[in-house]
DNA sequence: TATACTAATGACTGATTGGTCATTTGTCAA
DNA sequence: TTGACAAATGACCAATCAGTCATTAGTATA
């Protein structure tokens, strides 16, 4: 394991225990092993650190659930497993998942603020994608509106996992919220969030991915791989990345052969955006 | 005004902008304008000065949606008002309900957080009592889930006025989110929180569960149980609770037997608190 | 073995924290 | 005007913070 993963891991147990705001470096550092120099090695500064940890676990996450949305050919399951894989990844990296909903609003530092709302926004045109799949013209009024009644729904019940220790049984928990999600997309008609009222909303935020951090993103996963399939074609990518040099068939297989490895998946899915595949 | 007063409400504005670790006892006091050493004259410490704007607070949405809970008389526009009325008072309050949400689940001081527990659990009972006096038997398994659900809703929808200063229409949100509410009392039938999760959430919540508490439990799901093995698993496990004498393997074990049974989970959960394991 | 280079250390800095307390200021009645 | 007492002050404390950097340890090459 690299430095920079152990102090991520060490980060991520202390941040979910006490916050961000009350975790100091020096604990981090103790709890890793490592002197305090060797922090300072592998992060310019303790906000490099939440930013860095919020920016890998979110691309799981999101490219988690895209991958369920995009690929789950059957509609009629499709929310159950939205759902569950939206839970089993809260549940999976729960300590994460505590951070997240504590820093959510919390923090003071422009950077991660942008952040979080960059990827609440992503969060939302994958449940919005799946909602129109799904109901289609039915929802075609209510459907900003729902985006908040499923977020409502994800946020009250992960609660349930990440606060008190208690053993759940997820599979019945998206099949219930599968239902009631059904039940409003079906039925509710007194919309409050209207298309227009939502564009309002997020009209502060647009901003793509920039090429330089796409090509950060790229370099370190190549360090962190070991697999020479995936470690080769992260490299080529790298390289077309800076001058375009590939067909796009080859670029398509290459990512293809990211798109299962579940330490690549996220990156996969971030060049897929990038390249507008 | 007093001196108490006037320094809740200067820490009021800090805390919503910056956070309670984020502030500090400095800043609250220059944007009082008075001395530091004032400030200690109206409070023994910082911590005891966040848990007095908790209290204050709370108590006082806490009444106002039991009024409307209690005495509104027209059960069609109930749900409507108690939406109406919560958002309202968000809005009047609006730093508070930022601090309330930004340190729910995010401080380290033990009795901010079972003070939290506590406002939580009264909410709740106010929830429920509104939906059994407007859906009586109707939502007799479904009760406990739709309270998460109000509270999922509440969530979602007040970060929309408290973080984006966006003017809206409280009057069309809490239409749409009793209908929202109706529906889902009306036809949802999956429910995931049952009364008897909802009892074990609350219980673990509060101060320990004692021993005899405990025994009387597994003696109750003994009964229940017919099952040979949770069955002896469980007669084990409540010798050893009253006088220990298995090794931690087994305890282990036992429990490990009980963790998959449906019925018995629960009770498993209980054990493992309990055991510290 | 000698040299060159990187990785890692932890004492240190200057700033800031929550909290204290000797001192000063303000306000009374006598 | 004086004396008594409460209210208010801010310099001060030890602890801790994020971050730095001269120094050392470890490793690879010649």
């Amino acid at each position: 394991m690299s430095k920079k993963q152990l102090i991520m891991e060490s980060a991520l147990e202390l941040f979910a225990k006490q916050g961000f705001e009350a975790t100091s470096v020096q604990q981090i550092t103790e709890h890793a092993g490592i002197s305090k120099g060797a922090f300072y090695l592998s992060f310019k500064s303790k906000d490099e650190l939440i930013i860095g940890l919020i920016d890998h676990f979110m691309l799981e996450f999101i490219s988690d659930i895209d991958h369920v949305v995009k690929n789950h050919d059957n509609d009629k399951n499709l929310l159950n497993e939205f759902y569950k894989t939206a839970f089993h990844s809260f549940q999976k990296h729960s300590d994460f998942a505590k951070i997240f909903i504590k820093e959510q609003s919390q923090t003071v530092n422009e950077e991660l603020i942008s952040k979080m709302h960059h990827y609440d926004k992503l969060i939302d045109k994958i449940i919005l994608g799946m909602l129109e799949r799904l109901y289609g013209e039915e929802v075609i009024y209510t459907k900003y509106d729902l985006i908040y009644c499923v977020k409502g729904f994800m946020h009250t019940y992960s609660q349930l996992f990440l606060f008190f220790n208690v053993p759940l049984d997820l599979h019945l928990l998206s099949q219930s919220l599968a239902e009631k999600t059904s039940l409003l997309a079906k039925y509710a008609e007194t919309t409050f969030i209207t298309e227009e009222l939502y564009k309002t909303l997020n009209e502060t935020l647009n901003e793509k991915v920039t090429k330089a951090q796409i090509l950060e993103i790229i370099e370190q996963k190549i360090e962190e791989i070991d697999e020479p399939t995936e470690s080769e074609s992260l490299v080529l990518l790298k390289e077309h990345i800076k001058e375009p040099n590939l067909s796009p068939a080859i670029v398509k297989g290459l990512l293809s052969n990211l798109k299962d490895h579940s330490r690549c998946k996220q990156v996969s899915y971030l060049l897929r955006n990038y390249l507008e595949l």
